[in-house]
DNA sequence: GTCGGTAATGGTAATCATTCTCATTTGCGT
DNA sequence: ACGCAAATGAGAATGATTACCATTACCGAC
């Protein structure tokens, strides 16, 4: 499914901002952005759409689930492209770099814990906060 | 290990407002509160500090080790008492009831998954976001 | 292809949580 | 009781995000 599609299905007018957006955590090699990151990827590309509508299309995005959004540590929210396939986090505290991992165990622990008390689960998050081993770690945030 | 000594130990001096938030952490039935939670309930009580200091209080706190931050969904931030015990959180999309559990192979999978990938765990995070069942859940934000 | 209505955009002002500034007050050792 | 450094509190400042609203761009009907 392209992203014209995509966005038809999720009942959202295909507009040139729009298209630039999904464009951006298509291609991209930085899976994880924020709002501001898109904002000023974007006028760096020549692209300028403004930062209200950035703000507003992440947010569209998100509930067509087409993004996801994390809260990190830090007060912004941080998008990613919705693959269809959860997963987890891990976010090193020196640099920003976050990997992403799947654990079949957690998961079904997870639920169960939920399940247990009497919860119906909607979604979770897990981050785990770390450093990353040298030499891949740049160290600079 | 009373108040007064924790504050000591934290290298903070013992001040009224001080002694106030963590009297409010440590007899609360409600363990989980925000700062503007915090600067509510002393206000009602009487006790009238200013929200900055709230705030800044919170903060060391959170630095000495006496209070957990937690960035649930949303903007702000919630505190809890560190009593030791790691643990992890359900909170109910509807009424915002927050349960806490603990499992011991969840926690040693997110290590082995970190630990796996080269990253030195500096700790974690774990929000299960879910509807409590009836008639426990009131149903009310 | 053009027209028109509606939804989308973008600049700016407003909001919300949080932090900073700084003059005043308080805790605490002497 | 005194004095000074640390803490407080009121309000300004900040940073992220949202609201407003006049202008502009999609898209279906003709």
């Amino acid at each position: 499914m392209d992203h014209l599609t995509h966005l038809k299905t999720a009942g959202l007018k295909s507009t040139l901002p729009r298209l630039k957006v999904l464009n951006l955590f298509g291609n991209g090699n930085e899976r994880h952005l924020s709002a501001e990151d898109v904002y000023k990827k974007l006028l760096a590309s020549g692209d300028d759409v403004g930062l209200a509508t950035v703000y507003r299309v992440l947010t569209q995005f998100e509930q067509a689930g087409l993004l996801i959004r994390h809260h990190f540590e830090g007060d912004k929210s941080v998008f990613e492209l919705n693959e269809g396939k959860h997963h987890d986090h891990i976010v090193c505290l020196q640099c920003g770099r976050i990997e992403e991992f799947y654990d079949a165990t957690i998961e079904s622990r997870q639920k169960k814990a939920a399940a247990d008390r009497g919860y119906s689960v909607h979604d979770h998050s897990l981050y785990i906060y770390a450093d990353c081993i040298k030499p891949k770690c740049p160290n600079k945030p």
